[in-house]
DNA sequence: AAAGCTATTTATAACTG
DNA sequence: TCAGTTATAAATAGCTT
């Protein structure tokens, strides 16, 4: 017998709490059921007790509801196993790349020739034969690019040559500054700044 | 005024279908809010109007509520602003991965004289000197197992020879296993297959 | 604890302005 | 179409079993 308003507050009394939450959680369910089917709406109700079981109702697909939630511009959920395939996917990258990186800072540190210690002796004479290859290569373009030097000077001595031979008059008609600046261009990228 | 009981059915009269729906919505939520406050339970309530309105009410936050229902075993949703947050973060990663390994690919292709022709003279002069300095560590290193060798050896010879000046009868009471097994296992571990 | 009962409150269908 | 009213159905607090 209702003796009296109820007061909307936290039942203190555990058993009371339990009966109470027991009755309305079926009636708020029940009411949900109607009002989804009374007025074609698309209801969902989650309930946990405060001992953490679960009761719900939804009138249509849980999933879809939230895409749904999802498009009224609130917080945004989707599947999770959607989401768990691409983390895998990620995660899978993710260690190839740090595998690769470690190869890599392991191979540089031997080629600048750290951590050697664990090299055996056909390891060490396998790098030294690399390193012997590369040096070569290194030589070889260093000299490369000081004969491109010296070329362009002597391309620039003699513009310097014709030109001085020439009468001051015909400078402009030959069209002469776009081959001094090409020559001074290649120069300066070749060679800033030349030690030897 | 009542007359008779409502049926559980969809009303077809828009007008009052309308009506309905926004009071029983009221009642929904209103019931709603009253258990979660009543018996501490954690309730979330999504509503659809059949125009696509969203009415919702949740004791607490909704992420949180996913998550719980997500640990229950059903098909599972969690918050996309969570999982971007966490997607930002992979993704973070995995570029400043990307860039590491190409400054790293880029770097062994200098150190093994590849794609040299973008350096400058200066660069050059810095990368031969690098591989100089190297090169005389993997002699230096390669020096070092051979005379590690040559001792090894010497050990050897010292100890067999020892071992023939001996009477054969004191060979176990001496121990002398030990010490040959020491000298082979250094020997084998400095330099499995020696070529010089 | 779970199920049933009943006095009452609460929700709401139909009506009204 | 929207509040407000009212008669009635439905829900439920406190009780009993």
């Amino acid at each position: 017998m209702m003796r009296g308003k109820v007061q909307i507050k936290r039942i203190e009394k555990p058993t009371k709490r339990q009966v109470t939450f027991a009755k309305r959680r079926n009636g708020v369910l029940k009411k949900a059921h109607e009002l989804s089917v009374l007025c074609d709406a698309q209801i969902a109700v989650m309930i946990f007790s405060d001992t953490g079981r679960l009761y719900e109702f939804s009138s249509c697909n849980l999933q879809e509801m939230m895409q749904k939630y999802h498009k009224h511009g609130k917080d945004v959920h989707i599947s999770k196993l959607e989401v768990q395939k691409y983390m895998e996917e990620l995660k899978g990258d993710s260690d190839s790349m740090i595998n690769e990186i470690q190869f890599l800072q392991l191979y540089d540190r031997k080629l600048v020739g750290d951590g050697l210690n664990s090299c055996s002796y056909d390891e060490l004479d396998e790098i030294q034969k690399q390193m012997e290859k590369s040096l070569r290569t290194v030589r070889e373009r260093k000299v490369q690019l000081l004969a491109e030097y010296v070329e362009n000077l002597r391309a620039k001595e003699k513009y310097l040559l014709d030109e001085s031979a020439k009468p001051s008059t015909d400078k402009h008609k030959e069209g002469t500054g776009s081959l001094g600046s090409e020559v001074e261009t290649g120069l300066c990228i070749g060679l800033p700044q030349v030690r030897y």
